[in-house]
DNA sequence: GTTCATACTTAGGAAGCCTAATAGTTAGGA
DNA sequence: TCCTAACTATTAGGCTTCCTAAGTATGAAC
């Protein structure tokens, strides 16, 4: 006999899907820990390559209000990891490029992080593996749906 | 022709893994946005029920170091969804207990998460449902791999 | 050429997390 | 017994990341 309904069963998923996410708060934390950049800021250093990205373009890319995103940027900017330029097009504008040094930086944090998680995929089962492989265009895409 | 060795693929798949870790922290953000109760604090209110806890073990769950558990704990109390009480086991310890205000909280926290992600899991195709579903277990044995 | 909108920065503040130092309690060995 | 080492929690101080509100400068539209 079936007990549980269906809205039930979507409730469980839910909850289910919130404790995954709660994790991987901790795991970024933890992947984060002894780096040399966090993921912050090598997300922001990330559109700061092919041609640079403008202020307000990285904030909305990376979920964030503009003065956050103008924050991490001075800081990286002091690091010597990106530079920041007037606009051509619209004197308002900041376009934000990556140094040669922060292209670097880059390439360093992201593959020691690949690494790191790559080592613990080869751990699994590929019959695992390919479940994380066929859930993350999904998951992507309910992350996409939570808007502000 | 197979140009991709088999630890380029793990490194891709380390990579799309990263993304969609990144992708969450956003997500609990927005959700946690106008709520009256954060993750964190909901996190350690939730092992303040049915007996309640020790600060330590409270810690140790949430992956977090006592102090930062203690200040949770303290801001929890204040306004009055735990109380703490002594050990009558071990004088050093405390014991954290939700009251019938937090337990309230909880419930009302919870429901209304969960309802919203129900409602986007409404929105998939049943086999992305299970897509998700069979991913989620993984998902959790990865992140238990990654230790501090 | 005002006026309104846009792009960014500055200022101030809150939430979370951390390490180091402290106080109290327990437990084990001399 | 008593002394020391280990453990539990708190306090103090500091960092990162985010936010809102207010300010500056430029662009666009009438």
């Amino acid at each position: 006999m079936n007990t549980e309904r269906p809205a039930d069963a979507l409730i469980d998923l839910a909850q289910e899907f919130r404790d995954a996410l709660r994790q991987s708060v901790y795991v970024l934390r933890r992947l984060d820990a002894h780096a040399e950049l966090s993921s912050a800021q090598l997300g922001v250093l990330k559109m700061a390559l092919d041609g640079g990205a403008r202020v307000g373009e990285i904030a909305r890319d990376l979920g964030v209000k503009v003065p956050s995103a103008t924050e991490q940027i001075i800081r990286l900017e002091r690091a010597g990891l990106l530079r920041r330029e007037a606009d051509p097009d619209d004197s308002r504008a900041v376009r934000v490029l990556a140094t040669a040094e922060g292209r670097a930086a880059i390439e360093l944090a992201d593959r020691r992080r690949n690494e790191r998680i790559a080592a613990i995929l080869a751990t699994l089962g590929r019959d695992e593996r390919d479940a994380i492989s066929a859930a993350l265009p999904v998951f992507h895409k309910i992350n996409r749906s939570i808007t502000p």
